[in-house]
DNA sequence: GCTGTCAGTGTGACAAAGTCACATACATTA
DNA sequence: TAATGTATGTGACTTTGTCACACTGACAGC
């Protein structure tokens, strides 16, 4: 139950489906969500599990990744604020195991609703079942786009887009992240990282030290990022 | 609209959704539903498509894939009688552009709804909701099946397991197929399967000649999908 | 200051996979 | 029988993945 005016005001803002849904919704969505957070580095949803809740992230992000026998990962996507754990729905109305791990990346506050009152929501709010139909619409295209990449791109242009990408745009060409990350978004080894992170270095694109990437050259390696 | 009793019992075999649903829906259905055919070759929806129909498919296979700039393609998953291009659905509920190919691989027949209704239909029943769910949902699922074969997965390993589960067990070992359509199915290069098939073939697990592939060994080649 | 300790990175050798440019082989029709 | 088009084979080469192990920077405890 979220009471507090401001909250409300707040997560509305968020949450463009609460802005079309009518008031009835509104005041059942408040009544039922309560308020989660989550530490970095903590499990959301693990393989196989069957999901009792479904998290509306306002704060943080997650990340959602398949994990190999021999320990590689690779990252399917990630969910941030104004979205949810779409898997998680996906498994609760079609009663599925969940197909992959999710964990916090960055300290996450979430709205929680339990999963049979997500179930019947679906039934009884147009605004709540077209969110999730998004949603899950959403995701469906990005895992697409990572088969895509995956089977179709090189690895040094992938890890060029990847490095423009992530980015921020207030870090002043400073990224913060081990080869094993960056390898483990990317569904690859970390030595194939650092191979290709040297060679960018060495052709004055990037600066790379321990744990960080500092971008010189952002233009170059858009270059890179092109076939041919 | 469908009027053939024999033809809407047919069909309402096929479509569990149709037995859970209520007499109501049953009735709108059968009047909204109209046949199509679709030949072998046939695309049903391109990349970029907004859909205008959704198709349940009776008979037949359609193949939903990806296809990169230098020609190589790559199968996302199949769709067969009981199903339906759920990619569509997805596109149709939420309004995006379809993201991959689909084509008609055996002839198929199906029953077509128009994009409005598919929505409609949504908003006013349970039961034709909780199918589209379940069937996104599945989709999911097969991506990022996908994903994980195509990351983690030798494409050795793939090959044997594809040969195996493409057995129609009516065929008696036999399998007739290209090597370049195989390739297309694992998103890899002709090249790459001939050479792996060829492996097998010395190894005396299958016999290799054009545009079939018998498989002589089935056990030997199951122990081939393990790894290590 | 030293000394571990550990996460992060570097490296070389090799295996697996993808690419390219062809050469052949088979099947169907002219 | 020739011709044509599809299917397959092959070798050389690049890219990617794997393995084993060496190195290095940062930080904790003494």
């Amino acid at each position: 139950m979220i009471s507090d005016p401001h909250h409300i005001e707040a997560i509305t803002q968020q949450f463009a489906f609460l802005q079309r849904a009518d008031e009835a919704f509104r005041k059942t969505f408040f009544e039922q969500a309560s308020l989660a957070r989550i530490d970095v580095g903590r499990p959301i949803c693990d393989e196989g599990m069957q999901c009792g809740h479904l998290a509306l992230i306002t704060t943080g992000v997650a990340r959602v990744y398949k994990l190999s026998e021999n320990g590689r990962e690779i990252t399917l996507y990630r969910i941030s604020s104004g979205e949810s754990c779409i898997l998680t729905a996906s498994c609760i109305i079609s009663a599925r195991p969940f197909p992959a791990f999710a964990i916090c990346e960055a300290p996450i506050e979430a709205l929680v609703i339990s999963s049979p009152t997500v179930k019947r929501w679906t039934d009884e709010f147009p605004a709540w079942r077209d969110y999730l139909f998004g949603l899950i619409g959403d995701r469906l295209g990005d895992v697409i786009s990572v088969v895509e990449e995956i089977a179709f791109r090189r690895v040094d242009r992938r890890l060029a887009h990847y490095l423009l990408q992530r980015l921020e745009p207030a870090e002043s060409g400073n990224l913060s992240i081990t080869h094993q990350a960056i390898a483990s978004d990317l569904g690859t080894s970390r030595e194939v990282v650092s191979r290709i992170l040297k060679d960018f270095e060495h052709q004055g694109l990037i600066t790379v030290s321990r744990g960080t990437v500092r971008l010189d050259d952002p233009h170059g390696l858009a270059e890179k990022t092109r076939e041919h």
